[in-house]
This record gives structure tokens, sequence and C-alpha cells, in this order.
DNA sequence: CATGAATGAGCCTTCATTCAT
DNA sequence: AATGAATGAAGGCTCATTCAT
């Protein structure tokens, strides 16, 4: 019968209890911070929602009173991922210096964040393979890529070029600073100098200089 | 033989869909082939062993039978996904003419098998994040590309030209198919004749041949 | 790294695990059997698909196989009790008589039925309650009853009456005889006979019989 | 305050519906009335407390600094409901008159309030299944109930009746205005209006009238 | 008196895997 | 070789309840 058996969970000692407090946005900063640390390290599949909370600091109802669900969060630590990335290439833009010194610099940076957030971008990936809203988020941040690239052309005075060219200069940094990142480049026992030359001379030459001589010419 | 077997529908009465016994090997094949079909469309972790046994016409129990576990069969259909695009590629080699025409078949192939199996890729590329041995595969199969278009140049008669440089092609190649089999270049508005276009010259070039004249040089 | 920390489960020892077997129908009827004694126990929100499985002796998952959700588990634990309940009362009517002795043993059937089922039947009308299917399932019960009620009658060439007022009286049986198993006949400090008499001629009335005479009248 | 609260939709300022501070009576009442209306709609667990709280324009704390539980404040709302019915009840015996006409009056009195709220009845009554508490608090009032018929007979100089049959009544009025309410006899396709007729000639009987004569007889 | 962030037990459900037949 | 009923760990998510402010 109901009523005798009535389960009172206040019935454990209170000593137990000592609820954290804080403003929503830390919260909820704590846990995008967890989880894109928890997404680095396990991918998307092998984490879930309790052990983001946990890694936050947090009870697992806390995750939900601050995203609808794991995806919503993935892509919350995503965005910050992207704009992290942004912030060092407006960065790298606005020292200013030759083409040649930018696209290094952008190279440089991009493979730095590439390595350090491997795990996350490939959980990104599976996701951005699945969900839809987060396909339409990623091709947001590649054309302001484009965008990007072809005022950075203008702004330099450079001969104009078709946007197919730039999105291939994009898939191709992309996927060889993830080829760095994911060790696939050691495996097969190639030096990631020349790699990482020849993309940097293809994005100088995109942004207008000559690129420079090279050996991977 | 997942991929090889493209569409046979219900060309056989549903009687014989199901022999209760059999070789065991196509027993093996059948279940490769069905595996291939969820994995396209219901990613890795969207596709569960039951459905696929039932798929191929067998009880649960039959894919322990055949496989060790989930992965495994990925990997064998990822195996039969590789060794028919190898097997295309040998036929483009084999049917000569100048550089620049074979860069074109291999181009149209590779992207022919990019776009039909893209849900298939985007599972095994999940896998490849997550397992090692799948990794290790996927690395062989870089490698045996890289020897390939090395040979290739050497039966040319071509300069040399560093590894490094090859497989920055082979990445934008691959990961070029996969923007315009996923749908990310019409989302982005852009043609996919240039970026192609882009993509074949610079095979072409690798092989030995000049590449030829085009817009987006 | 996800292969590295891969969850064997099969690493357990292999003695665990004794799971029976059985024909399905003797599954599903071993879980519909737990059920109705644990909504009869609990409730409805007091009993989880867990515990039923487990007091059927099976595992979580097997409850799944056989059942959509608990919604449905109650239902055909409803579906069972109203079909023992008419068994009854088919039998009660063979067993012909005068309206009055079939009246009295009718409502003996169905008191005895409402006293040991009281806790199915306060779960399945909170499922009544709240679910159209539950609702559609027992409008279709009342209407068998009461077309019944009717064909008695033409069967003892009695006079007609209208539906609405067997209608009434089946409310009243029912609401009599839940209040009897519900004990708030007994908590009112009154007796049962009466009112079991009151109902009782009530309804040898409505199958043609005088009533006989009552102390209640 | 609940029932009896009818329609109050935003005659006032809306700054002034969520006064922070306020007369704990006040409050009390407002989660009340809130906590009526939930249930009405959304049953007894279909509810929550915080959205109990919110819908009074209160915390979730504040809830539990004036009820010590969901089912608390349910009881609260349930005394709510039966003392506007007795007030109902109360008002149409003063209003005096032949016993058909009072039997009328009650009759229609309480089917508008069941129809009225009948979402709230099906939580009530669900809770009463459960909860000990709960079904005393509903038996002393069948009680008071049963004492009002006796005492109304006995100022009518009407003969006395076993207590057993009034019940019986009451049992056949509130069932039959909850069939009402719920839609089971429109769903059966019969009329309210014989229905109810019937039920209004019992209750004038049991007070004392003739009861009228009438086609349901 | 009121707040509202935080809690955490526990529910429902899935699915890779096993094993008696 | 094949079956398929059964497993059970584990994950996503809810919500009644608490307590520091």
């Amino acid at each position: 019968m109901a009523p005798a058996t009535r389960t009172r969970p206040s019935a454990r000692p209170p000593s137990a209890r000592r609820p954290r407090r804080g403003r929503p946005e830390e919260t909820r900063a704590r846990l995008v911070a967890a989880a894109a640390e928890a997404f680095e390290r396990h991918g998307y599949h092998g984490t879930n929602s309790n052990r983001i909370a946990r890694a936050a600091g947090y009870a697992p109802g806390t995750f939900y009173k601050h995203f609808v669900d794991k995806r919503e969060i993935l892509l919350a630590a995503y965005e910050e991922w992207v704009g992290s990335e942004w912030r060092g290439v407006e960065g790298a833009l606005r020292s200013g210096g030759r083409p040649d010194d930018v696209a290094g610099r952008i190279v440089a940076l991009v493979l730095r964040h590439h390595v350090r957030w491997r795990g996350l971008r490939r959980a990104l990936h599976g996701l951005i393979l699945e969900d839809a809203e987060a396909r339409h988020f990623h091709r947001e941040q590649r054309r302001r890529q484009l965008d990007l690239l072809r005022e950075l052309r203008a702004a330099a005075a450079a001969p104009p070029r078709p946007r197919e060219a730039d999105a291939v200069l994009l898939f191709t940094l992309e996927r060889t600073c993830d080829a760095i990142a994911n060790g696939e480049l050691r495996e097969l026992g190639l030096a990631r100098g020349p790699v990482l030359e020849a993309v940097r001379r293809a994005i100088a030459e995109a942004l207008g200089g000559r690129g420079g001589a090279g050996p991977a010419r």
C-alpha cells in the first residue's frame, strides 16, 4: 500500500547536502568546459551527461537545467572552439606583415588548435555526420572563412580567385591539420615540415602573396 | 562484398533468401552486405547487431558466429569498400591514356564511390577516430596509395616528388570528395565542376602530366 | 582513447549466466501475472518495468521484448481481469435459476473479483483517467455489459427498459463493490449485507424479476 | 480557494501578480489555486511542484514553505473543492421547496461541479487510492453527507431509511456525475437526461418526496 | 518571507552479447 | 551452422525536495 511505503528521500542525514551555488552563466561555462574535456578524451558516444556534470562538480540533474541534451552541449563546446580559433586568426591578421608571414602564423595557429582539441574535433565531426543542426552551424563557419579570404584579397589588392579554389584550399588546410593531429602523418613516416610548408604556400598564394619558393613545389 | 553488390533487391523467391544452412563464406558475405547498407543508412552507433543479422536473413546469434563484435563487421565492410575502390583505380590505370585523362577517370571514380557510400564512410571515420585497429588499417591503405603514386611516376619517367606532397594531394582528393558527397559544397553554393577540375589537375601533375590549363589555376 | 578502454562486459565469469528459456507466450503470461500482482500491491506509478520483470523471474530487457511500455502491460492485465470476470458472469448466467438468484450470484462474483483485485482496479482507473486507449477499452466493456442486460431481458420475455437505467444500475453495482473492496463501507460503519441486497434487488429487477421484498426497500 | 475562484485571468496589472512578500494565507491560497488548475489539466503525477509554484508566481522553494509535499497541496485543493460543493448544496437546501425540486437543484449543482473539475477529481481519486490520509478525509465527507441526509428527512418528517440505502444512493449520484463528466455516457451513446432524472428521483425519494413519476421508473 | 540553483535517487529504455537448444 | 529468448550494464532524463542567500 502506497502510503505505508512512501519513500521519503529526505530521511537521509541532511549533513550530506552541500549544494554549490553560483551564477547560471558560470555553471554553464563550467559544464561546457568539462564537456569539451570529456569529449576530447572519450569521444561523443563515450561521454555521458552524468559524467559531464560530475566532472564539472555538479549532480546529474544540473546538466539538464542548462542543456536539453548531450548534443546541445557538444554544439556549445564546438561554438566555443570555433570562436577561439577565429579570435586567433583575427589576431594573426591584425599583426600584419607579408602574406607569407600571415599564412605562416595562421597555419601554426590552426595546427596548434587542431592538435590540442583533436578529440573534440573527432566528436564534433561525428555529430556533424549525424545531426543537421550541427552540420548547419559548421557550414556557416565555412562560409565566414570563405568570405574572409575574399576580403583579405581585396584589401591586399590581389587578383580575384574563384571561391571554389578557396574552398579546396580550406579543405586541404583542415584535412592536413587533422592528419597531423591524428598522428596519421607520423604513422606514415612523413615529415610535417614540408607538408605544412606546402599548405602555407597555398594559403599565402590565396592571400595574394607569391607563396615563396619551396622544396615541395 | 558489400559495396560491390549494388542492386539485388528481391530477384530471388523469398524462400531462398534465408538458407538455414549455407557455406560460412556466403553467410559472412550476406552479413557484411547487410551491415554496409545498415551503416550507410544509420551510422555506426545507429545500427545494432541484431538488426544487421535480421536484415541479412539470420538470427542475432548467427552474427556472433561470424564476427566477434560490431566493430569487426564494420572493418570488414570497410575492407570491402577500399578493395572495390582499388579495383576501380587499377582499372582506370590499366585503361592507359595521358595522365590528364587517367586523373579525370580517377577523380570521377573516387567521387562516385564517395557519393554512393557516404554514410558508410561516415561510420568508418567515426570508428577510425575511436579504434586503433581501424586506424591502422586505414594508414595501410594510405601507404599503398602513396606507393602507387610513386610507381606511376617512375613508370612515366616523370620527375620525382616528395612523398609529403603526394600525401597532401590525397588528403585534398579525399576531403573534397567527402565535401561533395556530404552536400557541403552544394550548401555553400559552390559549383562542383571547378572544384573537381582543380583536384584533377593536381593529380595529373602528380602523375607527371602538366595538368592542363584551367580557369581555377 | 576508446579502444584501450573498450568495455567488454563478457569479461565477467560466464558461470553467472543462466538464461531461462521458454515459449514467448509463457514469458508474456508470466510477465502479465507478475505485473497484475505488482500493480495490485504498489499501484501503477509505484510499479516499474524492471520490478515487473524481476518479479516474473526475468531481466529488465525481457520486459521490452514483450511490451512497448508499462502502460501496455497494465492494459494486458486489465484485459485479463475483465476476461476473467466475464467468464464468471457467463457461468452465473448459464447456471440458470430465477432472476433473483442469478442476480445474487452475479453480485457475489463481482464483489469477490473487486475485493481480490482492488489494487489492480485502482491502478487501472488511474490509467483510464489518463490514457485514451485504456478509456476506450473500458467503454467497450461497458457496452457489452449493457447489451447483455438487454438480451437477458429479451430472453426472459421481460418488459423493456431504457438503456440509461441499465447504465445507472451498472454504475451503482461497480461503485458499490469498489466501496466495499476499498474498505469505504467498513470505515463508515455500515453493514455490507443491506448494501449488497439493495444492489442485488436492483439487478434482479433489471433482469425482469421482481427483486423480492427486502428491508432496504 | 481553487474551485471557487473561477475566472480571474489578467484583471490586474502583471506587476501585481507576484508580490515578493505577502500574507502567508494569500501565498498559500494562490498556490492552491494554481495547483487545482494544474492537477485539473495534467493529473497528479503529471503535475510537478516547481510548475505549481511558477504558475502561482513563486519560486520552487516557496512551495515547500507552505506545504510539506505535493500530496498535501492536493489534499488542500480537495478540501477547497469539497467545501465549495457543500456550500452549494447548503444553498440549494436553504432555497427550500418540495423535495423533488431540491433534489433537482442538487443534482444540477453536483453535476456542474463534477464537470468543471473532472481532472481534479481524477487526481484526487488517484491519491485516495494510494494515500491513507486522503482516504480518511474522503470518508469524513461521506459521513457528513449521510448525516445531512438523515437530518433532512427528520426535518421533513419523512419516514426513516437505512443508512446503507443512503450510501448506495450517494455512490450512484457520484458515480453517475463522474460518468457524465468523463464523457463515459456520451461515448456510450446514452442521453444524460433520463440518467439524471433517475438519479434525481432517487434523491427526492431519500429526502422524503415521492420522486415523481417518470419514464425511467 | 521568498529565492532558485542544485540535488540525486531512480525511472524507462536500449542493445551488444550469450548460450541452451 | 543456426536459432532466438534472454541478459544486464548503462545511459538519458525527470522531478520532488533542500538550503544558502
